[in-house]
DNA sequence: CTTATTTGACCCGG
DNA sequence: CCGGGTCAAATAAG
């Protein structure tokens, strides 16, 4: 069996390799003919990593240790009126903060969230938004993210993460990772992962089905600052292009990446990365808080 | 119609 | 009591 490292380290090559697959098709529209769409591609990308992060932000607990101790409270007082006695032990105290992202537009983490609250948070000027997976009732998922925008120059929005997704929203996601994985197998490494956000195509390839992110809107973006940063992505400039470097010194323990030589046979992507490093380290990115 | 979001009330820990 | 998190009725969207 695997441990938790393994699969995570699988769950990021695998993504890895999309990455360098989703990259490539767009160098090269023509060399690629599967079936697989790039959105399935950047989907895909996606909902590795955050299964990564969150094993990886599991693991070093001992155990599974899901919130849902609705059990241990006894004897629910008797309300007539409104019942609110169980859920509302699930929350911070027994939950965990799993991980926490900063990024200049909230972008698709590759799950479908359903917002259930919006609250003004003392000394900030951006209301917080909370959002709790889709899938919460068909498949007890427990997985809750908090989404606020923390600064307004250059917009900076922070997304928090609680709990993690045990619900199968899979779909056919194995069968990307498959097609990917033969095809992808062996071709050069490089260090660096880049994908970009919106990844919209809500209208043209939906052929897989994948959930969409949700819409939020009203509450966060209708800073001026944010009005005109949407009106820039708005078609097809693919703005804003996330960038993060694949760290393996991070990585702290035994495993080490099989390939360390690097084909840096992508001169014009360094520029970007560049650039975007910049900007992300000013904004703290990718601070995870895990412990 | 069904499903998702909005929003004020409510809960609860500090 | 306050502040942050959640509920759920009302509303909007599809």
């Amino acid at each position: 069996m695997n441990s938790p490292h393994e699969k995570a380290m699988q769950a990021i090559l695998y993504g890895h390799n999309c990455a360098k697959r989703l990259k490539q098709r767009l160098e090269d529209p023509m060399a690629d003919d599967s079936s697989v769409s790039d959105y399935d591609l950047a989907t895909s990308i996606v909902h590795c990593f955050s299964n990564a992060i969150s094993i990886l932000s599991d693991s070093p607990k001992s155990e599974d240790d899901q919130v849902s101790d609705l059990s241990s409270m006894g004897s629910p007082p008797p309300l007539p009126e409104r019942s609110y006695s169980k859920k509302r032990k699930i929350n911070m105290t027994n939950s965990i903060m799993n991980w926490r992202d900063d990024s200049p537009d909230p972008y698709y983490d590759g799950f479908l969230w359903r917002k259930y609250g919006q609250k003004s948070i003392k000394n900030t000027k951006h209301e917080r938004s909370y959002y709790r997976c889709s899938y919460n009732i068909d498949h007890a998922c427990e997985a809750r993210k908090h989404e606020q925008q923390i600064k307004d120059n250059p917009p900076v929005y922070r997304t928090t993460y609680f709990g993690h997704h045990t619900c199968k929203i899979n779909h056919n996601h194995d069968a990307v990772f498959t097609a990917v994985r033969d095809q992808v197998d062996d071709m050069g490494s490089s260090r660096i992962i880049r994908f970009g956000k919106e990844l919209d195509q809500e209208k043209e390839n939906h052929s897989t089905g994948f959930p969409l992110p949700v819409k939020h809107e009203e509450g966060i973006i209708k800073e001026e600052t944010t009005d005109q940063y949407r009106e820039m992505t708005g078609d097809d400039v693919k703005d804003c292009q996330h960038v993060m470097e694949e760290n393996q010194s991070s990585l702290s323990s035994s495993y080490t990446p099989p390939s360390s030589s690097v084909s840096e046979t992508d001169v014009s992507d360094l520029d970007l990365l560049l650039n975007n490093l910049d900007s992300w380290d000013r904004y703290g990115l990718f601070d995870f808080g895990v412990q």
